[in-house]
DNA sequence: GTCTATACGGAGATAGAC
DNA sequence: GTCTATCTCCGTATAGAC
């Protein structure tokens, strides 16, 4: 895949960099060109638009996700270990976070006040993940709340992004992720340990 | 106060509103000078340059949330029911959050990637909730854990704000809502109640 | 034909002079 | 309150290199 279009992948890549560190408004084809090392007008024979590099950008990220998701479900075959892999996440890519957010939460929020079309495919991110989060959830058997709890995990991991990004503190992060997996732990125990809470839900 | 200067408190209101629905960077003089109905160049007569605004902007957002706080201060003598004012805040302002997500999260998210010098005010909005959220907590007896419970709901309501203005879902909101004010019951109960998980934290 | 680089013009934004 | 200067960015037109 790489003697496809070298030039157009290495667009993509720097593109999808410097949104994600600098955002979708601020950055423009001269950074992009800058990062990759070509000049301005060479652009137009790879993308027309602006906008078509964000499409690509946001196709990548699909792809990517679904390829990282691969990778979890691949790593075990109970939903306990795949779903810390989830909120190990929050760990792994630590310096980022704390840098720039999340990639994902990010691009959303930005695009969402331009009102920009492309909304729906930067959303469907957040959806695969969800779905995915869901999926575990009911494998764990807990099948009617799934869709609820993906979301509810999915919000706790972009709080603790949120708040990363704004106040630097990994600290901050380690103690979030604790708290995840004793939230995760509770709620896969055993449907004889907690049988007030769950039901009223 | 309206009198001693209605012009600059107009810029001051519109530049807010525009700024938290459309984004910082996306915003330029001639949006805030339309919303004012006056033209581009009275605007040297009170900001010099656009930071400035942003700093009035921030300024005002300061005072407007120590004023909230107190008010919710003012509401009740239980932590228990001030802090339900906060999680009551995401039912409250459903609407613009569906919309344009949190303005303190969003501000600071955009504010970091474009590592602009009113970062740290703008985080200073997010400290004026996470100080009185801490104060609550410790005066509900729990002084060592304060600091981080109040670092926890911040992030909880700031995750809702993402994904609700990503997916656009009221009833996450409600849901989620919900989930917070067991969460504060839980943790507010007396500590016979839960022996085991917060000696651990 | 494909890819790349330089040059040019229009639009809009900030900043400031009058 | 008008009017101008300067800068950046987007888009295109043109031409050279493989």
């Amino acid at each position: 895949m790489p003697d496809l279009s070298p030039t157009r992948q290495q667009i993509v890549d720097a593109a999808d960099a410097l949104f994600y560190s600098q955002g979708f408004t601020h950055t423009s084809f001269a950074h992009v060109a800058q990062a990759v090392g070509i000049s301005r007008g060479n652009f137009y024979h790879h993308f027309k638009s602006k906008d078509e590099i964000l499409d690509a950008v946001i196709a990548q990220r699909l792809a990517g996700t679904e390829a990282l998701l691969a990778a979890w479900s691949a790593a075990g075959e109970a939903p306990a270990g795949r779903l810390r892999c989830f909120v190990h996440m929050l760990l792994a890519n630590q310096a980022p976070i704390m840098a720039h957010g999340c990639p994902v939460g990010s691009l959303c929020a930005e695009l969402g006040k331009l009102d920009h079309p492309a909304l729906g495919a930067a959303r469907d991110v957040f959806a695969l993940f969800r779905d995915w989060l869901a999926n575990e959830f009911a494998r764990a058997g807990l099948g009617d709340e799934a869709p609820g709890l993906a979301m509810h995990l999915l919000a706790r991991s972009q709080g603790v992004a949120v708040l990363a990004q704004a106040f630097r503190n990994p600290a901050f992060i380690a103690a979030e992720v604790l708290l995840l997996e004793s939230w995760l732990a509770e709620v896969l125990a055993p449907a004889a340990r907690r049988p007030s809470r769950r039901a009223a839900a």
